[in-house]
DNA sequence: TCGTGTATTTTGATATATCAAATAAGAAAT
DNA sequence: ATTTCTTATTTGATATATCAAAATACACGA
């Protein structure tokens, strides 16, 4: 029952990002205990992917049967290791396709993610791997987003945000959390793309404004909520 | 009724290829004489697609409903205009996708095929379209096979081949028609790539043997079957 | 503990693409 | 012209992926 369809991928993929952001990743260890936690509720993931909660229902119990998926009815669905490690090498032909696109075909960021959307689910792995060879086998995409490895492995990392860092101290744009074309457009025109060193200014709540000194000194002030979506390193690496 | 699935898009390649091997592209003009001639029997294009009859029988109606092709039972099923134009195109985007894959992915000659089949119903317009221009908006792709252009035309030669040309007399390779990996393969193997010079010097109806003078003077026996596959111009132009 | 409301699952349909096997049409041969 | 052979079409199923709407479960407040 090795199902490969991009529908599957698609399913294995918000599954694999929402439980990111629930921060439950790589959290199976063994043990029962802890039953039922940290599930992904059936409409979260039907409303990620665009369908009708039935249609989630049906999918995740084909899912289930597959080993790709723990599912507890009425509870929520959850990858199983099998299940996490294909994510991931979804995930990695998602990545590794968008910063080829950027790299070598001189694409927009703003633009590739519905090109890599299709084109994950169309490469070869020897096309993947030879894209890897070619970019020198990059650690992350043009958001910033880490790529895993061939084996679906991932480097975690818990990064400080553009609302969370220190005040006026450098600081390198290392990830963009939100893949909105019109969001990273506006990145764009701001200089601000990971890699960007900057730093924090200000912070006033009441006037939801984040003021950053970017790339030139020049003065950018953008709201709290896209300030959360800016994660930041003290330097380029980590 | 648009459709644009890669089944519709593969029906229509590979109509397109069946009318271009009885040599009637492009023969739509106008008037109904000739009713009924020129037509692909459903046997053939089954085949072509490895389904069963019954299978292309029925797509072949939803293909005639959208106005793609003109089916006339029993006797067999031909391109429309329309339907001439988008299998042009999809053409065009397998053949454009062949050639950077091996440009500028370095991949061989001999495996790119399956890769670029199914790519081509992944990748968007612009794409293509940026493929096209890294690539110089390039005439044939890496079998010799021509491009067509974004509308859909593309300039058909009649080539002589190894098998008809002239004996002694310096020729370019310029197009191999049979997609086999393991025929490519030999023929990298033996240095008889598009644009390579070369001549025949003999040919042995009875013993099946084309004698050809390849790179470096180098000789090189083929079968006459093998040799009717390769085609060749005078020059490297035409 | 009893509703009540929200989330979830079921049920019944639909659309696409396919096959196997029964049937029918057309061509060829006697 | 009738049989026979090949090719094509129909018919009835299957698999995947989906939706709309009915039915059900669960959690929460009264």
């Amino acid at each position: 029952m090795a199902l490969r369809s991009s529908t599957v991928e698609n399913y294995l993929k918000a599954l694999y990002k929402a439980q990111a952001a629930l921060g439950v990743l790589g959290v199976l260890d063994g043990n029962d205990h802890d039953e039922g936690a940290h599930l992904v509720p059936m409409g979260r993931l039907a409303n990620a992917l665009g369908v009708v909660p039935g249609t989630a229902t049906t999918m995740v119990k084909a899912l289930s049967e597959s080993g790709l998926v723990d599912y507890e009815p009425y509870a929520g669905v959850r990858l199983t290791s099998a299940g996490e490690k294909l994510a991931a090498l979804v995930l990695r032909r998602h990545r590794l396709m968008e910063l080829f696109l950027v790299q070598v075909l001189g694409m927009s960021w703003a633009e590739v993610h519905d090109e890599a959307e299709r084109l994950e689910h169309a490469a070869s792995d020897q096309l993947i791997d030879r894209i890897d060879a070619m970019l020198g086998h990059p650690s992350t995409d043009p958001h910033g987003d880490p790529i895993p490895d061939s084996n679906g492995s991932m480097a975690i990392h818990h990064y400080q945000t553009l609302l969370t860092c220190s005040l006026k101290v450098p600081v390198v744009l290392t990830r963009v959390t939100d893949q909105d074309a019109g969001f990273l457009r506006f990145l764009e025109g701001s200089d601000l793309k990971p890699g960007q060193a900057l730093r924090v200014e200000a912070r006033d709540q009441a006037a939801d404004q984040v003021i950053v000194r970017g790339k030139d000194e020049r003065r950018i002030t953008i709201g709290m909520r896209a300030a959360a979506k800016l994660q930041v390193g003290t330097d380029g690496h980590d």
